[in-house]
DNA sequence: AGTGCGACCCGAACGC
DNA sequence: TGCGTTCGGGTCGCAC
């Protein structure tokens, strides 16, 4: 989502946009009308990010975005013909479309002013950020100690860690050596450090590779990430653990796809 | 209150 | 150059 920030600030600022199309409704939880009617005129003046929501600066709006499993933006000359998927369409002055396409149809967009971001309530509810330095072992501990929940369901909880995703949650306890199927009630000081220093570590470098791909179709914007170059464990089921040469399994937590390495992860 | 699980969607990958 | 089934980068709401 960093990599989506970075690359669309240096594409959309400043431009007025024109008209706004949107042909999945489904998408906007915010008042459709005022969605349609109230960005024609505006100009992007900065994107920032809480987590997984990307949130645009327009006028005296915050235009909040979250992309799901598969949202993507894609920027394209307004005379080309609407591909399958894309739902959202900006239309800027100067004949380029900001697209939002997903497959899925998974991802949310809600305009709200300024002064009401906290009645998003997804983005209200954003706990610290891997990257933040007020990320304490401290503050994880209390977060923890009393959930009857596997670590690796407590990893992908937004409102503890901020922004982590099934991927880095595994990449996360690889390098912290916890065993995802842990229970919050049963982790240590020691390990909540190790938290803090591991999720810390990946996501910075995760963001100076680009983000990761993983799906071989184009990515936002046909960036494409690296970091799939540093998993450790995430989609490598069957394959040797780089550390200590044991066999990859994959299991269910909470429902998701959890890979881990039994002999590096106590 | 805290936890478990289906729903939301659709296409790709998989099994036969 | 089949066809049905399963799965998934995320989050929410509802049942218990």
């Amino acid at each position: 989502m960093e990599t989506v920030r970075q690359t669309l600030r240096k594409r959309i600022l400043r431009k007025k946009i024109k008209n706004v199309n949107v042909l999945y409704d489904r998408i906007v939880e915010s008042d459709l009308e005022e969605f349609k009617k109230n960005l024609i005129g505006l100009e992007f003046t900065d994107i920032l990010r809480k987590g997984k929501w990307l949130i645009f600066e327009i006028g005296d709006y915050y235009l909040c975005s979250h992309l799901r499993m598969e949202g993507k933006y894609f920027i394209k000359d307004d005379t080309e013909e609407i591909a399958k998927h894309e739902h959202i369409i900006f239309t800027f002055e100067d004949g380029t479309d900001l697209r939002y396409h997903d497959t899925r149809k998974f991802g949310r967009m809600n305009l709200v002013l300024k002064d009401k971001l906290d009645t998003v309530e997804g983005v209200r509810k954003q706990g610290i950020e891997p990257i933040d330095p007020s990320l304490s072992k401290e503050y994880l501990y209390e977060n923890f100690k009393s959930r009857k929940l596997p670590m690796k369901t407590l990893l992908l909880d937004q409102t503890i860690i901020s922004g982590l995703g099934n991927i880095y949650a595994d990449e996360v306890l690889f390098a912290a050596g916890i065993n995802p199927v842990k229970l919050g009630t049963e982790i240590s000081m020691d390990e909540c450090d190790r938290i803090v220093e591991s999720s810390n570590s990946i996501i910075k470098e995760a963001i100076k590779c680009g983000g990761t791909t993983i799906r071989s179709y184009t990515s936002s914007l046909g960036v494409t990430g690296r970091f799939q170059q540093n998993l450790m464990v995430h989609k490598r089921e069957n394959e040797e653990c780089k550390v200590c040469g044991t066999i990859i399994k994959r299991i269910v937590v909470g429902g998701r796809s959890t890979y881990y390495c039994e002999k590096c992860q106590k």
